[in-house]
DNA sequence: TATGCGTGGAG
DNA sequence: TCTCCAAGCAT
């Protein structure tokens, strides 16, 4: 066979990685939803850990969602936990619990694009559908010499693959993979030690990384708030971020955005009082917390202050005993850091 | 097709 | 510090 080249480099030089262990589909699919724009090193352990909790996808549908959130707590991208536990529940709801072995059922699911559709159905159940991430687009790109990513080499790299995956389709796009992360990287091409390079048009020019081209990064502006530390005993006042957009779901100290004409003092005070019921007197400012997004910066600056009454709505007092309990993104915990609350 | 969506590692 | 990057998907 043509490419069995591929599959002997993969046995070799293959990583060794807890999600290799196994053909459980849903073992497989939970790591590549965990992997979407996420390092391995930084995956492993909370597919570890959210494998030794629900080992199979009837745990992962009868759960609460908070409690999905919280193992994926510091992960980001949160919506791939919400989209993950909607899909099991619509799993073990319609298909008994199995995972559908059709693409077309599978890529219905939410959460589930062509990528992840074609590397569970490769890797799980051994079908030839070519796993085409920013990997494979890299690494084929160069192997045939594409400059750009367009809608028409795309569909050239495709059928590259298609040629490539008649056998072991699995492996071959996890070879594929492995040799993108480790050999085709992005700003460093190692052609030497490459399995492919007697071939590869861009191992026989000057510059491999030169294929394809980069896209320009755009610069993100900088969005400022203001925050409180309301506390009166040991209980401070958390709210919960609306159930879509940016960290929806999670936990936070209350905060407000604020232009550069506002009166700060005022802001938190205007905001708490309209939206919490309480209404705040500042006490002191703790300190100044910043926090890159993908797509903008946030600078936040936090107060500690006092209630004028405890009686709040679209909030909620917790002592500080219960902060473990509830999952906040990491500017905030970046904010419990400057106050001395120091938790995982 | 472009943008929203998080975080931590690496240079 | 700053910038780019890392197994994409939804809209």
């Amino acid at each position: 066979m043509k490419y069995e080249y591929l599959l002997d480099w993969y046995d070799s030089n293959k990583r060794t990685l807890p999600w290799r262990n196994t053909k459980d589909p849903y073992m497989i699919w939970l790591s590549e939803i965990m992997l979407q724009q996420t390092q391995v090193s930084v995956v492993i352990p909370y597919y570890n850990k959210w494998i030794k909790t629900f080992p199979t996808i009837e745990k992962v549908a009868k759960a609460d969602l908070d409690n999905l959130l919280k193992l994926w707590e510091g992960l980001g991208y949160y919506s791939r936990c919400r989209n993950f536990h909607k899909a099991s529940q619509y799993v073990v709801t319609n298909y008994k619990g199995i995972i559908p072995r059709d693409y077309d059922l599978f890529i219905a699911l939410p959460g589930v694009g062509e990528y992840i559709a074609s590397a569970v159905m490769s890797i799980a159940y051994d079908q030839s559908y070519p796993a085409i991430d920013g990997n494979l687009k890299r690494v084929i790109s160069r192997y045939l010499g594409l400059r750009k990513i367009t809608k028409r080499n795309l569909f050239r790299i495709k059928k590259k693959l298609n040629t490539m995956i008649q056998i072991n389709p699995g492996d071959i796009n996890q070879a594929l993979m492995d040799i993108g992360s480790s050999i085709c990287k992005s700003t460093i091409a190692k052609c030497s030690i490459c399995p492919l390079n007697i071939t590869c048009k861009a191992a026989s020019s000057l510059d491999a990384t030169q294929y394809p081209e980069k896209k320009k990064k755009k610069s993100i502006p900088t969005k400022h708030f203001i925050s409180g530390y309301i506390s009166y005993d040991n209980y401070i006042l958390i709210t919960k971020r609306p159930s879509t957009g940016l960290l929806a779901g999670l936990w936070e100290l209350p905060m407000v955005e604020y232009r550069n004409d506002s009166k700060l003092i005022d802001v938190l005070n205007d905001y708490t009082t309209k939206s919490l019921g309480c209404g705040v007197n500042i006490i002191n400012k703790i300190g100044v917390v910043k926090h890159a997004y993908s797509h903008y910066k946030i600078c936040i600056t936090l107060f500690k202050c006092e209630p004028k009454n405890i009686n709040v709505k679209n909030s909620q007092w917790i002592h500080l005993n219960e902060i473990d309990d509830f999952t906040f993104s990491k500017a905030n915990h970046k904010l419990f850091n400057s106050i001395g609350i120091i938790n995982d």
